[in-house]
This record gives structure tokens, C-alpha cells and sequence, in this order.
DNA sequence: TCGTGTCAAGAGCACCGCTCACAAACAGGG
DNA sequence: CCCTGTTTGTGAGCGGTGCTCTTGACACGA
């Protein structure tokens, strides 16, 4: 993903990048624990032997290692996705869609902690920097990439009329996206996703809690539904 | 909501009453202008001139005091939706369900940290007690009721086979709803509310500020598409 | 009027993020 | 090889947090 600076030369280089490692690798390990909130830079010190100042010569902020992780959990989450519906037949447009959507929820009932960081309420006075918006758009391009291949192939999503207001709105993402994909099947595909990973954030809250016993084949069929409308299998 | 314990009698449940309220109000303000996390019982102290730990007479800990803030937030928007949708007339069902939509949307919106309180990440070692499910209900409720009597007036929402094991894991909900609204029908409306949570999360996150310029008209096509799975309009 | 129970106060504990002056360890050039 | 400049870890310290406990003042009811 982010370019790896070469090889370090130096012993110091060697071992910096060693330490930065280790620190992250604790901070991930008390953010599973104990979530965003209860990662505490001290802790991670502790856990390393260190004092706590010297982890700012590695991380200049609790905030920047937070973003680190953010990305990380961008990118696992992406990694997992990519996984699940890379081996599936690239015809099987249902399948890879339900690849990326079991993909996706499964990565997220693994580490919940780490999807509230991405896709939960924003950590106190923390703004996403520029650098996370790119790993957090790799689901909706595995999705898009899969609608555009079924329109490709002749598959027909819902189509409706969408007002020019919207179609104006949507300027920016279009030139994203392949033409043959037209707005309307760019809207089904937005709420596609919404669908997902707004299931999956109520899920984890424990908004099913009382109501739904068998989530797995609940998941199944919403999103087999969902892919309904997009006019896939 | 909340039962009021009839009139406080004496000088002392009176001043308890109200200082009771005006430290969840100071507790508000303090979580809308810094979010959760920010949310001290120090500040709130300082606010009403009180010592940090005169505020545990009245809540024994910093979540108990949270709970509250829940408990009104889930009830705002409650109030919020079912304001909105108390005035379109009673057969105007896609306008109920818009009215809803906005409604919501709208009070997002104006009071972001109130809604990644309740819908956001759950705070750290924090477990929803039992007290906030109840409030936590009264979006699907309002939700359900307009499709139930939407079915009740014969409109049909899009309908498809529901597998036995889905079937079998919602009884617990099947009993809190009408029996003319099918499983189908049900499933219909869970996902229609998914939509809309997430729609709404995933705006107030920023995850459409570099794609979707016109959200105002993007979230209505939005609805109204989601309203036609409803079999609304 | 007097006893009881409630109340705010304040000190204190353990934790947090973060800063800074300092000394040790290191790397590279003369 | 040694000298110089940089990097690194240390430890003290500041102001903040949640929360506990003792203490003394006060109001209420009998």
C-alpha cells in the first residue's frame, strides 16, 4: 500500500522502523481490547518497556497514531474484501457480490473495534486527514467495479429517472466511473453499499439484539435483496 | 417519557430536582460542543460552580450520567420524527414515510453528537443499559406503523420468498407486529430503515463530502426510491 | 430544641496527553 | 581514531481526567 521507504541502511534506521512497528503493533492490540478510546499511549509504552515520552519520537500525537490505524483498518478491511470476492468466478456477479458482502461482515465481526474507528461516530475532536480518504473508498470500488462488469455484461439494474439536481451533485464521482454505468445504477450501487454497511454498524451495536436471533441467515437474505436490485444473479 | 415522581415537596427535592436538570443541561451543551469523548464531569461541575465531587450526589458515575444523555437523545429524535410525521394526513403514506426521512435527517443533522451517541461506535466499555432500549425503538415503530397501515390500505410492497430459517429467527419481532404485514413485508421495512440510518451516518462521517456535492437532493431521490420497495406512493 | 440525615467541600489517588532539559548512544567525516 | 552533530531514551513536571473518602455545615422533622 504506502510505499515502503527501500531497505534501512543504518542499525538506527533498522531499529527505528522495528520500534514503530512493535508500537503499533500494541496499539492495535489495546485498541481490540479496550476500544479507540481506551488506547492510551502510555499503556503502549508501558507494554514496550519504554517511557512515555519516548514514544513521541516515533508518533508526534496520540491522534497520529490513531490515524495509523485507521488506515490499517482501511486497509484490512479492503484486503479482506478483495480476498473473499477475488476467488470467485469473474462471470458469478452474484457471488462475487455476496463474497464482498460476507467479506465485509465477517472482517467486521472479527475486529469491531476497528470498524466503529472507520465506519462509527468520529473520535472526539479528531478530523480524518486527507491521508485516510483514499484506503476508505477501496470497498465501494470493489462494488462499483463489479456493477460496472454486470452492466458491461448485460445484466439491468432497477432503473428509475433521477432529477437533474442530482445528477449534477454527482459530477465529481462520475468521472469515476465507467459511462456505461448510468447515474441511476450509480445511485443503486451507493445504496448497495449504504445497505451493507449499514446493516453490519447496526448489527454490532447490538441494534438486532432483541429482536433477530439468526443473524447469519438474515444477512444472507437482505443481502441476496439487495442484490436484487441491482439486478445481479 | 420517564415518569416524574409526581411534585417534589420539600425545599431539598426541590433543589435536588433542579440541580439534577441543570447538570444535564450543562452535560449537553458540553456534548454538542465536544462530542462525547470531551464530555466531563469536572467541566460540568465548574459550569454550576459546584466541586468535581458534589456532581456524584446526583450521578453516581460519568455513564450513568451518558445513560441520560442516551436516553434524551434517542427521545429527541424520536419527538423530532414523530413531529414531522404527526401532520401529513393519515393516507398520505409516501409523504409519512418522507416526513419521517427528513425528520430524522433534519435533527441528525442539528445535533450530530447526539446521534454518534446513539447510533455511532459504543463508547468504550460502555454497555447500553436496559433503560435505553425502549426510546432506542421508536424510529422502527413509527416506521412499521405506516407500512402496516399502508397494508391495511392494499398497497403491495415488493414481495419475495423468505427462507425458512429467516422466518423462524424473527419470531420474537413477528409478535410485536401486525399480522397482515408479512415477513416479506417486514424484512422490507428493516431494510428501508437501514437506509436510512445509514445514509445518515455515513453523511454525517464526511464519507460523501468529495463525491456528492447536493446531499439535500441526493438524500431525497434516495428515500423515495427506498419508499418505492415500500410499495409507497 | 435537638438529633438525624443530607449536602458541598476539599484533599487525594491513579491515570491521561504532552513538553522539556539532559545525558547516553550512535553515525559519519576529518 | 577521535571529534562532532544527530538521534534516542530518561525523568521530572504541568494540567487535565474519573472517582473516593473524610470532614464540617446545614436543613428538616420530631
Amino acid at each position: 500500500m504506502t510505499q515502503t521507504p527501500a531497505a534501512p541502511r543504518t542499525a538506527r534506521e533498522r531499529a527505528r522502523a522495528e520500534l514503530t512497528r512493535e508500537i503499533v503493533a500494541s496499539a492495535r492490540r489495546h485498541l481490540e481490547a479496550e476500544g479507540a478510546a481506551g488506547l492510551s499511549l502510555r499503556a503502549v509504552a508501558r507494554d514496550l518497556g519504554l517511557v512515555s515520552s519516548a514514544v513521541y519520537r516515533y508518533f508526534p500525537s496520540r491522534d497520529e497514531l490513531l490515524t495509523r490505524l485507521i488506515i490499517e483498518a482501511y486497509d484490512g478491511l479492503g484486503d479482506a474484501v478483495d480476498a473473499a470476492e477475488g476467488v470467485v468466478a469473474r462471470q458469478d456477479l452474484l457471488g462475487r457480490w455476496m463474497a464482498v458482502a460476507n467479506g465485509a461482515r465477517d472482517w467486521a465481526l472479527e475486529h469491531p473495534q476497528e470498524w466503529a474507528l472507520i465506519y462509527g461516530s468520529p473520535v472526539p475532536g479528531y478530523a480524518a486527514p486527507q491521508a485516510t480518504i483514499a484506503p476508505g473508498t477501496r470497498v465501494a470500488v470493489t462494488l462499483i467495479t463489479i456493477l460496472a462488469d454486470g452492466v458491461a455484461e448485460g445484466i439491468e439494474p432497477v432503473t428509475v429517472p433521477v432529477p437533474s439536481a442530482v445528477t449534477a451533485g454527482m459530477m465529481r464521482l462520475r468521472e469515476l466511473v465507467p459511462a456505461i454505468v448510468t447515474d441511476s445504477h450509480l445511485i443503486a450501487g451507493l445504496m448497495a453499499r449504504t445497505q451493507l454497511l449499514g446493516h453490519i454498524s447496526l448489527e454490532l451495536d447490538g441494534q438486532y439484539n432483541n429482536s433477530i436471533d439468526d443473524l447469519d441467515s438474515f444477512f444472507d437474505h437482505v443481502m441476496r435483496r439487495t442484490a436484487d436490485t441491482l439486478g445481479l444473479g
